[in-house]
DNA sequence: CACTATCTACCAACTAGTAGGCAGGCAAAG
DNA sequence: CTTTGCCTGCCTACTAGTTGGTAGATAGTG
C-alpha cells in the first residue's frame, strides 16, 4: 500500500469540499474517487461529523507549516505577507477550488459544533499571523505604515477570502489578482 | 390571499439559501414554511433551477433598486459607499445570514448556467456602482484619493463578501465592523 | 486466536420531480 | 340565467434515486 486509505479518504474529501461544497459531497463520491466501498469509510470515520473535524484539523495543521515555511523561507515581514496571498492564489487552482476554511464557512449550520469551533480557531491564528506581518513590517519598512494592525489584519483575511470566492464564482484568478493588487502595492519587498 | 403564493415560496427560499447555503435548503423545508405541499411547489417553479434563478433575479433587481435609492438619499460619494457599507451589514441579520450572491457562490458546481450568468452580471454591476463611488469620490473630496479606482472596487466587493462570511463563521457582526473600519476611515462623509 | 480492513447487504429517511385528480372562478354559448 | 368548459392553484399518491449509517461476514496478517 503506498498511501493508507484512511489519508487518501482525508485528501479526496478536502478536494470534493473545496471544490463542491460541505453540503454537496458524499460519502458515495469519495468512496468511487479512492476505491473502497461506501460503507467502509465508516470504519476510519465514523460519522461525517468526524470526517469534517479531520478534515478541518488537517487543514489547520498543514497551513500551520506552511505558515512556518514562509517564516523561514523570507525574511522581511512584506515578502512573508506576499507569500501567504500567493499561497491563498495558488489554493484557488485556477478557480476551481477554494480554501477549506470558506467551504465550509458558507455551511455553518449543518457542521458540527467541534468542527465550528476548530474553523474559528484556524481564522483566529491567520488573523494573528497576518497582524504580526504588520507589525513587524513597520519596524522592518517592508510594509507601508498602518495604523491598526488587528483590524488590518481582520481585513486582510477578509479580503483573501472574497477574493478567493470572486474568482471562483468567474472560474478565473482574474478577480483575486486584481482584489489584491492595491494590497501587494504597499508591500515592499 | 394577503400574499401570492409564488412570492412568499421566494421570499422563504431566499431565506433557506441565504442561511443555510445552496445545497441545503429542500422543497420540503420551504413548502412547510409556506404552507403548501411540497409538490404544489413545482407549479410555480418547475425545477430547482428554475427558482433559483428567479430568486437571482429578483434579488438582483431589489439589489438594485437599492442603490438607486442611495443615490438619492445621500449626496456624496462618500456617504453612498458608506450607505451600501451599511446595507451589506444589515443583510448579515447578526451573522445568520449572508449576501445571496456569496451563499450561491460556494454552490458554484451545482448551479444552472443561467444562475451562475445572473450571478456573474450582478457582481459586474456592484463592482460598477463601487467604481463609480470612488470615481466621483475623487472629485467631490469625499473619498481618500485612490489610484485605481477599478481594482478597488473589485478589492471592496471582496472585502464586503468576505466580511460577511466571517461574521457569519463567529455569528456576530463584530468581524465585519473590524474588516470595513478602515475603509469606513477613507470616507470623509 | 485476535485484530485490521474491507466487503455485501441492508435500512430508514430524504431528494427532486411526475401523474393525475379536484375544487373554484371566470367566461363564452345556449 | 344557466350550462358548459377551460384555467388556476392546489392536492394526494407515487417514483427512482441518493443520503448517512448499521450489521454481520470474510479475507489477510501477526
Amino acid at each position: 500500500m503506498v498511501i493508507d486509505t484512511k489519508g487518501a479518504l482525508l485528501i479526496s474529501a478536502e478536494k470534493a469540499v473545496r471544490s463542491r461544497g460541505f453540503d454537496a459531497f458524499s460519502y458515495a463520491d469519495i468512496a468511487q474517487d479512492v476505491g473502497i466501498r461506501k460503507s467502509s469509510i465508516h470504519y476510519h470515520f465514523a460519522t461525517k461529523a468526524v470526517l469534517s473535524t479531520a478534515l478541518m484539523q488537517r487543514y489547520s495543521a498543514e497551513f500551520m507549516k506552511t505558515c512556518a515555511d514562509i517564516d523561514a523561507d523570507y525574511k522581511t515581514a512584506g515578502a512573508q505577507l506576499s507569500a501567504l496571498i500567493q499561497t491563498y492564489r495558488a489554493a484557488l487552482n485556477e478557480g476551481q477550488s477554494l480554501c477549506l476554511c470558506v467551504a465550509f464557512s458558507t455551511s455553518r449550520e449543518n457542521l458540527s459544533p467541534e468542527t465550528i469551533e476548530q474553523i474559528i480557531q484556524f481564522r483566529a491564528m491567520m488573523i494573528q499571523w497576518i497582524e504580526g506581518k504588520f507589525t513587524a513590517g513597520k519596524l522592518d519598512g517592508s510594509i507601508a505604515y498602518i495604523q491598526a494592525p488587528q483590524n488590518e489584519a481582520v481585513a486582510t483575511l477578509a479580503l483573501l477570502e472574497g477574493a478567493q470566492l470572486a474568482a471562483r464564482c468567474q472560474e478565473s484568478p482574474l478577480f483575486f489578482d486584481q482584489a489584491l493588487q492595491l494590497l501587494q502595492l504597499s508591500i515592499a519587498e
